[in-house]
DNA sequence: TGAATAGTTGAGCGCATATTCAAATAATAT
DNA sequence: ATATTATTTGAATATGCGCTCAACTATTCA
């Protein structure tokens, strides 16, 4: 119906700066990146995951003590591993029916400690966006 | 009709491990910093979100220029720049009936960089966490 | 005053996802 | 072989949330 993909409550003919606007479209994160990047925040957007984190940390552990470390399901915790996992989080090794996990990355420590020095910081209000919480 | 908080999924008797769980119950993050810092990577892991801070990394710009160098609607875009508000990533001037926004925190910005610095440096799965696409 | 413009806001849709529950898998022990 | 133990997995449930649409506010212009 139209040839370009905005609604009609876009102003595409850049309305008050344009000038500005086609500067922003330059250095705007293209989506592909913009998507890559969100996924990163994403698996770090998580409490459980943070916990897990914080609790790999120090070295390899197995799914059972983790989840009793946290007072949480083996079955809720391992579902976490697995995202962790698939992301690249964390690794893992077997033995025997054992598997213990570890951090598989210090970059991801690194924007740990980078968040936990914003959480210090400066002080965001708690009602922003709201976990789920059961 | 049990004492403590367990199901009876959770081995809180400290299955195989009790010493390292012992260890990892004390350095684990608590669940309220965990939220806390959860709800910081939360706001970062939105790819409209990433473009908008890549956008006014350089300076301020109005609500229309944005969602014109996004080609998306302004409405959607006051809806994030909504909640980037509240979290305090971004903070506006008004002139006029134009609102001009501008990054709140430096903070944010080294946060994006890191991110930014994971991104380019592993090479995670595509795949993972899927975000919502129209 | 009335029309146009910049932006905000609330409801609603649809999808993503954290946890639970139950069942399955695999290794070990009896 | 059977039972137990450590972990995984799939379905179901519930909640979170990004975007759209429509309505609204506020400012400027005629």
């Amino acid at each position: 119906m139209r040839s370009t993909i905005h609604q009609k409550d876009v102003c595409d003919v850049a309305c008050i700066h344009p000038e500005a606007v086609e500067q922003a479209r330059k250095r705007a994160l293209d989506s592909l990146a913009a998507a890559d990047l969100s996924r990163i925040f994403q698996v770090m957007s998580d409490p459980t995951r943070l916990r897990i984190i914080s609790i790999l940390a120090d070295g390899e552990l197995c799914v059972c003590a983790i989840a009793s470390a946290l007072s949480m399901t083996v079955s809720a915790v391992s579902h976490q591993l697995r995202t962790m996992r698939i992301a690249q989080l964390v690794k893992y090794r077997k033995e025997g029916r054992i598997a213990f996990y570890s951090l598989d990355d210090d970059h991801v420590l690194k924007l740990f400690t980078q968040g936990l020095d914003h959480l210090s910081h400066s002080q965001a209000p708690r009602t922003t966006i709201n976990k789920r919480k059961r």
